[in-house]
DNA sequence: TCTTCAATTCGTCACATAACGAAATATATG
DNA sequence: CATATATTTCGTTATGTGACGAATTGAAGA
């Protein structure tokens, strides 16, 4: 994937701006400007399903934008570092970065994860199992 | 839409995002780098259904990307001008432009449009009436 | 080994979207 | 006014996508 990137560089892109098409995953990245964030974490933010989180994340990572890493039971995810990504990565997440820079949803969210992040991970995950969620 | 432009940038953001993670949008985008085109030259170079590549210059156009202009009978589109834009319309066409640099399609697709070019776009136009086009 | 629990995968549903052709619209031209 | 023609709008169809809950996987801990 970064030994000769000649050709299909159009699907790589097409991949990259369809995972930073949707506002989930535009919110989650951005969370992740911050630093490393368990999952659990990042379900608490958007509070959506586990599993709806986990696909996010997951298209997040196939785009190249986002790296996983697993401790013990928990996953975490960080932004593509510099060296990691293949130059159009991190001239993608700049510009995400810039396009969202004033956006009210986004300044809310830092907040949020002000809040989120002073409880444990360990208790947000217990909390959230235990939590009510009656919508559609 | 540009007098103040203070909070929802993150919907701004993802219109262009969404119109940008398509491939026809995205070759049609790249092709206007050439300088303004007639409807009926970008339909020769996407060899798409009339009615199709209208919904894609539309979507480009409600996305900021570009701009329309209608002459005689003819639609022509552009790329947005730096004046124009909102400072993300910049950063974004940038960043398509970039992304995209060394892929083959959009190659493809310079020597295909310099030979629509060629031809007057008035003969084009007929020519695509009388196109058969049996395919699905 | 059995249990616990975070996360993922899978199946399903509702809705979005890309494609087309047909019909409508707009703009010359007869 | 009627015709021709470039483009758009509309209706339909097939496929893609986001949401959920249920079932599965994998890593601790009893």
């Amino acid at each position: 994937m970064q030994t000769e990137e000649e050709n299909n560089t159009l699907d790589d892109f097409l991949a990259i701006a369809k995972a930073l098409s949707d506002p989930s995953r535009v919110r989650a990245l951005l969370a992740l400007r911050r630093g490393e964030l368990c999952v659990c974490q990042i379900i608490a933010l958007l509070d959506l399903a586990p599993s709806t989180v986990s696909r996010h994340m997951s298209l997040l990572k196939q785009a190249g934008l986002v790296k996983g890493r697993k401790e013990e039971r928990w996953m975490h995810y960080r932004l593509a570092k510099p060296e990691t990504g293949t130059g159009i990565i991190q001239a993608s997440l700049q510009w995400v970065f810039m396009a969202t820079e004033k956006d009210n949803t986004i300044e809310e969210d830092k907040k949020r994860m002000a809040r989120i992040l002073r409880q444990s991970p360990e208790s947000l995950c217990k909390t959230r199992t235990k939590k009510r969620k009656g919508n559609q």
